[in-house]
DNA sequence: TCCATTGTACGAGGAGCATCGTAGTTCGGA
DNA sequence: TCCGAACTACGATGCTCCTCGTACAATGGA
């Protein structure tokens, strides 16, 4: 036990992820976090889960390593949030930050993930279909 | 003088450049080719101009080579469209066919890039600004 | 205390990319 | 026919990225 520092509703002892500020986000940082398909794939997963998933959670076909980089490259583009949750990371977009800064721009890219799902039947996007 | 085949309104003797069909873009393709800073300035110049634009009109701060290669990864990507007119090579945004297969997602992006510029005093986006 | 679960750190391999300079091609006009 | 303008092809360089395996750390529960 200990009487620590952390913000409410964070587990006493969790072990903490640096964000980048919303400020800081750059359109050309969340494109390329964006344009690589295993990250869309995580992306639409989270938008069609809309709360939190852990690394797990989203079955890519990937090494548990790999896996771990594709967070961490869209947590540090500030594309997701990442808390630890117990021996669990639980991730989650940021929409509201996105859509603050770029109005539309998560939704016509999830929409257009959907889209191409479907023409090409697909089963990865946000879920609809898979 | 040579009977060609050339589609009509292309100058006889133009040379041909491959493009993708509409049905073979990709998303995550599409985002790729936006990733880059450099391409999505040229992407929002062709905006602004809403028409052609040679490499030379877009005045990039890189060496001909690198522009040359820019614009080959946009033709190649399926985010504009190229014809050599002359001794110039015009280039224009494939709009009708992004917005068809990606409804907004293009619209999405140019409008991001536009707020993105105004809250970072850039001069660089669909020109709206500078 | 011990262990299973979950995820990280690190280093490596192989691929791809952004950039450049130089030499060459194509075209239009003098 | 010759020249300049616009662009390409090619190779090189240095960086970044995706992927992996292995070894390690933090947590919660038995």
């Amino acid at each position: 036990m200990q009487t620590d520092t952390t913000p409410a509703g964070v587990p006493s002892g969790s072990r903490v992820l640096e964000h980048p500020r919303r400020e800081a986000i750059r359109l050309a940082d969340v494109l390329h976090a964006l344009a690589d398909p295993m990250r869309l794939r995580i992306v639409c997963r989270l938008a069609a889960a809309d709360g939190e998933l852990n690394c797990a959670d989203t079955e890519l076909p990937v090494s548990k390593s790999t896996c771990t980089h594709h967070f961490r490259v869209l947590r540090e583009h500030g594309v997701i949030q990442q808390i630890y949750r117990g021996t669990a990371k639980m991730n989650a977009l940021r929409r509201t930050d996105l859509d603050d800064l770029f109005p539309g721009l998560i939704d016509g890219i999830l929409r257009a993930a959907d889209l191409q799902a479907e023409r090409l039947g697909n089963t990865c996007p946000t879920g609809h279909s898979g």
